[in-house]
DNA sequence: CTACCTTTGCTAACACTGTTAGGTAATATA
DNA sequence: TATATTACCTAACAGTGTTAGCAAAGGTAG
């Protein structure tokens, strides 16, 4: 039966040549240029093929913010591993999620920003499980070894995420000018804030 | 020349009927359910009538945008008015900031999420400014007062402002269940982590 | 080898979207 | 009363996401 696996196979590669397309096409012209018409013209196939891979254009955008949280927990992971105690971990992870970032704005953009993320669809994003541990660890470490005051990890880790998400936010928006200047005492204000407040 | 008069009124009343229709709009069905042709229908025009007021949906999304804008710095102005000293100026903001998010989600959508807030587009919200400068005020004479370290007091409004949005814009998503529980303790946490961490 | 059936892929359409060109009818000015 | 302006509309263009229905190729069974 491997007339069935190289269908299969081809099906599977039809499908990531989809993403591969749809990413290029967004990293070239932006997101507001992504169309499945476009899609089905880079990928040289006719349109319907597309919906035979994916029931919407949103289910798309779901698989490349998943792609983005992939690649963010990798990052996450790269720079905790560089640093050996929860401190930081900590905070050479906010660097990370900063530079993941400012590196790779199409991706963060979808991960956030569009998709318009209701509750349904951030319930689909299983890779953010993933992301919440990665950051969880330390900081109930933290805990353990009595540098935090008794609060609830789960708090911890949501403000961290909030306020890392903010700062990035509406840095990505600023106003050219003034925005080189700020960049990097804004992310070190937190750090200072956030970070070296546990550390006590 | 009261003819002239009559139908400048005129018109100013089609074009704010434009912006009614739309909030009315996005009230009802979302952002995603705003059209232009709905527009006409709402207000008994045709279609090109409302390019007469407005050179695009755009514009009309910028307009919403400042009236949010306008709304929220009301708040602040009025959260502000209550609390006396400047600790309690920031503290009451926050506060002020966070309720307006959760009390207009609609309004806070288009003022960041949507709109994909280029760095043109957030130039042309001239109520920025007042925005900006009224958190700024508290925070100057905090550092005057010397309850501050020697720090760039637009840096300070930078990383409150950034903190602020980072919180409101991952609790809106937030998934339903944990939502409840940590919806009030997240904003506390900020404000003991920034505001009070300005008092020593 | 032929008949059948499933899969694969396409054309064409539907119902929308933002935007605009061009014409008509009403209105104010000379 | 003639003219110019304004107000407004119909109709179209070019694009969007999505789907119904059909043709052809592929593999399967008699």
């Amino acid at each position: 039966m491997g007339i069935a696996e190289r269908k299969k196979r081809h099906k599977e590669e039809v499908r990531t040549s989809i993403l591969a397309a749809a990413w290029q096409l967004v990293l070239q012209d932006g997101w507001q240029a992504l169309s499945i018409r476009r899609i089905a013209e880079a990928i040289e196939y006719s349109v319907p093929v597309i919906y035979d891979h994916f029931t919407n254009k949103e289910a798309i955008l779901l698989e490349l913010t998943k792609q983005g949280f992939r690649q963010l927990n990798q990052e996450l992971i790269r720079a905790k591993d560089k640093a050996k105690s929860p401190e930081e971990q900590v905070e050479a992870m906010a660097y990370a999620y900063w530079k993941f970032a400012f590196d790779n704005p199409a991706y963060y953009q979808v991960m956030y920003g569009l998709g318009i993320p209701s509750c349904e669809t951030v319930n689909q994003i299983s890779e953010l499980g993933t992301f919440s541990e990665l950051i969880l660890q330390p900081i109930k470490e933290l805990i353990a070894s009595g540098k935090l005051p008794e609060t609830d990890p789960f708090l911890k880790l949501h403000t961290f995420w909030s306020m890392l998400h903010g700062l990035v936010s509406i840095n990505m928006m600023g106003s050219g000018e003034n925005k080189n200047e700020l960049n990097g005492l804004v992310l070190q204000d937190f750090i200072r804030g956030f970070v070296s407040g546990m550390k006590t």
